[in-house]
RNA sequence: GCCGGAGUGGCGGAAUGGGCAGACGCACGGGACUUAAAAUCCCGAGGGCCGAGAGGCCCGUGCCGGUUCGAGUCCGGCCUCCGGCACCA
């Protein structure tokens, strides 16, 4: 009797082995062999893994595994978000530094993906608190600065006047700062974007060469750039120089427009005000509608509010005035902040029209119907011809109509077709210490100047006071703060905002090739050999706005000329959520730290080894859906890994010599349609079928074993493919048996194994026979029989003959190998 | 409201260029081994009905309809759940 699978032992010699051999890519690989794979940052501000989060590190390393034994020299390396709040959130509660904080957290990560045995590449480890990665942060911020693509602008924050500091939206509940319970005040800041705005075409073009993206990314990316195509109308405002713009993608509707609405934070608002009657009402609505929070601002069934100014303007279709607004539901963001009110064909604006009294006036109609806008109880579709229109009356409704409009708008000086997006540009500023400053200085002199590069990187200061930390703690350093202006020389402030994190990760694949390089950003070279990344693996909450970033900055280096390529990412996976019953709420919810439902690794691989946890996280379902965490199927996974250390055991144990059986016996073939499942099953990630193929390979060596049926050799056989399908799965017991047969070489480095066509293939097969559509029986058939002679077997079966005897057969449908239908009357 | 995804045994799931529904595993039941238990191994099982039994028949992939010799798979309409986005002009 073999001795038992001890998994820790196992584990703990082959990852020595592994850290000793530090398998890792090779530099001298052959173009096209080449395999670039990533799984999506983690970020160490957490404290360690759980089972849900390393699924995809483990499916990572898996495919890791399977692409090098397929002869690709893959490089899989692996980088740290190590920006993030709730290192700087620890700080303030615990006293310890960011720094520190997160240093320790990185290496409690890489000792836990170390104990799955993952392999990743750390000789290209990278760190983005690490000033050699976050000086080229800053470096592309100046770059982006000269091409216009870096600006600053006001924009509407949560503060929190308690906390002295800016709050995120899911921070804000009830108005109040959900961690000191401040209400919380909106004040405009100025603040550092990026114009992410102005590749809003070609972001939403290269969507469509992503073949190996799913569509449902996708299409999520899409709805978020959310082009539509319409006019910007410009309305002459009575006794004002300036028009107000409004973008519409109805143009075709203007002589129904009855109103003119504008944000309340429209900047002409403060002019309008001065010249209104009712000036110090406007002025409350606007700082009323202010303090509404964004979320219920935007919610469906928000009520519509709004306030008349008492100003009017001039329809430029009609040439008659009609009055402006304010309304809470225009918001500032989109479009020009302005929209022409058209009731009688726009549902929101009808409700709004109905509520203040405002006239509706229909422009499209059917030949028939005769439109009584009294009667009317919600807006038209925009049915038919326009009529009432002026010169316009009669286009039918569609691209002709829009088409009209822009063209006399054009012609009339009046306005001009405009595409409109919703995307708007990447807010980067955040009033924080732990993340990358921005290498600007604001001089009184000379305004805001950048950081020369030679002065790079600014480094983010170690001495920085958290206790009783309110605001940025970057604005009491002084030694940070205080600095010359580098145009004039005088005295000047540096600025105290930090970066957005997901700057650090729009740009980190292309910094693996050369994490330590102090001269450049990226190595052009290297870049064009080894991108676009092959396989990304990541979660689908990054599905819009990380990848997005990554895509965008991609864009801006090719247009700098440092990279080639416009699409980083050629293949895109997202895994679903590991789910488990949480014992709180009574609920299946995603497992998660924060929801306190979470299965630790550690315990797991001590009491079962990481090929158990490995084996169960890969078989609990597929990986693109989410699946549910159950604790005895890892002991099921457990039970399976214990066969095959059984199965090996028992072959090891035959004599070397002795007859060579027959080339094709049972067992040959199930080993050949094994190898085949499990392969076609790795290149789409279905490791939990290609796990079912393994154990019933398994169970069929064992049963040969059992049986004595088999030759030796073919035994061996089946037990070496075994090893090599398996060991992506379980590679620790995998590579133990491999070298306990006398293989020399890491299993790893081994080709994966190749099947005999001829052998996977069957020679007989079940010809399923129905009767009317419905199964009345099954024939075993050689492979490749004809209908003639399937038929004739049919009609001589007692069992198939009872369904059809005495019936005359009208018609016979044959699939070959697989089914035979017989329509009888 | 819009967009996307999903719905299959007690449970996780398998099978879609239409062709044996329920592979594999968990839990469960029975058996072997054992003084006993654990561990391990073997067998069983979608539901209903008929039969002493071997076995047989009917129904069955969220619901209703359609196409087809044949539908879990395709089409139309609905229901539920999940995810994303949302007064988007």
């Amino acid at each position: 009797m073999a001795e038992k699978y001890s998994p820790a032992e196992i584990d703990a010699r082959w990852q020595r082995r592994w850290a000793e051999a530090r398998v890792s890519f090779v530099d001298t690989a052959v173009p096209g062999d080449e395999y670039y794979m990533l799984n999506m940052y983690p970020y160490p501000s957490g404290s360690r893994l759980h089972v849900g989060h390393g699924r995809n590190y483990i499916l990572g390393d898996a495919l890791y595994r399977r692409q090098r034994m397929a002869g690709r020299k893959a490089l899989n390396p692996m980088g740290w978000d190590a920006f993030g709040l709730p290192a700087e959130n620890a700080a303030i509660q615990s006293g310890i530094h960011p720094r520190e904080y997160t240093l320790a957290n990185i290496g409690r990560m890489k000792e836990q993906l170390h104990s799955l045995g993952c392999l990743y590449d750390w000789s290209k480890e990278l760190a983005s608190c690490d000033p050699a990665y976050y000086r080229w942060n800053q470096w592309l911020f100046l770059r982006m600065w000269e091409r216009g693509l870096a600006y600053r602008k006001t924009a509407p924050v949560n503060w929190c006047p308690g906390c002295r500091t800016v709050l995120a939206n899911e921070q804000v509940v009830d108005g109040r700062c959900e961690r000191s319970g401040d209400a919380v005040e909106i004040r405009d800041l100025t603040q550092w974007f990026f114009r992410v705005t102005d590749y809003a075409e070609r972001l939403l073009s290269g969507l469509d060469g992503l073949p190996h993206w799913s569509d449902r990314v996708k299409t999520m990316q899409r709805n978020w750039i959310g082009r539509s195509e319409g006019a910007e109308i410009l309305f002459r405002v009575d006794g004002m120089t300036d028009p107000v713009t409004v973008f519409t993608t109805r143009p075709d509707t203007l002589f129904g427009a009855t109103f003119l609405a504008l944000a309340p934070e429209h900047p002409a608002v403060a002019r309008l005000a001065e010249r209104s009657a009712s000036s110090a009402e406007l002025l409350a609505f606007v700082e009323r509608v202010r303090r509404e929070s964004r979320l219920e601002r935007e919610s469906e069934g928000g009520e519509k509010e709004g306030i008349e100014t008492g100003i009017l303007e001039i329809n430029p279709g009609t040439g008659e005035p009609i009055p402006v607004w304010l309304a809470n539901f225009v918001l500032p963001e989109y479009g020009t902040g302005a929209i022409m009110g058209v009731p009688a064909h726009d549902q929101r604006d009808f409700e709004f029209a109905r509520k203040y009294g405002l006239p509706v006036r229909p422009v499209y109609r059917t030949a028939s119907a005769e439109i009584d806008p009294d009667a009317m109880t919600q807006a038209l579709s925009h049915e038919g011809f326009l009529y009432r229109s002026g010169t316009w009356d009669g286009a039918p409704n569609g691209p002709e109509a829009i088409r009209v409009a822009i063209s006399w708008l054009e012609e009339k000086g009046f306005g001009k077709g405009k595409v409109g997006y919703r995307l708007r540009d990447w807010l980067i500023s955040r009033q924080r210490y732990w993340g990358t400053p921005i290498p600007a200085i604001h001089c009184p002199t000379c305004g805001v100047v950048p950081v020369p590069d030679s002065d790079l990187p600014v480094l983010l200061p170690e001495d920085v006071d958290f206790q009783g930390a309110e605001g940025n703690p970057l604005e009491k350093s002084a030694a940070f703060v205080e600095t010359r202006c580098p145009r004039c020389g005088e005295a000047a402030r540096r600025e105290t905002d930090t970066m957005d994190t997901f700057v650090d990760s729009s740009w980190y694949y292309l910094r693996f090739l050369n994490p330590q390089d102090t001269e450049r950003m990226v190595d052009t070279e290297r870049v064009d050999r080894w991108l676009p990344v092959d396989q990304y693996i990541g979660g689908i909450e990054h599905a819009i706005l990380h990848l997005l970033y990554a895509r965008f900055v991609c864009r801006v280096l090719k247009d700098m000329g440092l990279v080639h390529l416009e699409e980083p990412f050629e293949r895109l996976f997202n895994q679903g959520m590991i789910t488990r019953l949480n014992p709180a709420t009574g609920k299946v919810e995603k497992m998660s730290k924060s929801r306190g439902n979470t299965v630790s690794p550690d315990e797991l691989i001590e009491r079962f080894g990481a090929d158990t946890l490995r084996l169960y996280t890969l078989f609990i379902g597929p990986p693109e859906k989410e699946s549910e965490w159950s604790e005895e199927g890892v002991a099921g996974a457990h039970r399976f890994l214990n066969r095959v250390h059984e199965v090996c055991a028992r072959v090891q144990e035959l004599p070397d010599a002795g007859e060579a059986g027959p080339p094709d016996t049972d067992l040959r073939r199930l080993t050949h349609r094994t190898i085949q499942r499990v392969t076609e099953d790795a290149a789409k990630f279905h490791f939990h079928t290609a796990i079912a193929a393994l154990m019933e390979f398994q169970r069929g060596l064992a049963e040969a074993l059992e049986a004595g049926s088999e030759s030796p050799q073919a035994l061996r056989e089946g037990v070496r493919a075994l090893l090599q399908l398996l060991h992506p799965i379980a590679p620790h017991l995998t590579e133990e048996w491999w070298h306990r047969f006398g293989e020399r070489v890491f299993l790893i480095e081994t080709a994966w194994p190749v099947f005999d066509a001829a052998l996977a293939t069957s020679t007989d097969v079940t010809l399923v026979v129905q009767v009317n559509g419905k199964v009345r029986g099954r024939l075993s058939l050689a492979r490749g029989a004809t209908e003639s002679e399937a038929v004739s077997r049919a009609r001589a079966d007692e069992r198939i003959r009872t369904w059809f005897e005495g019936r005359e057969i009208a018609r016979t449908v044959f699939v070959p190998d697989r089914l035979l239908n017989l329509v009888v009357r």
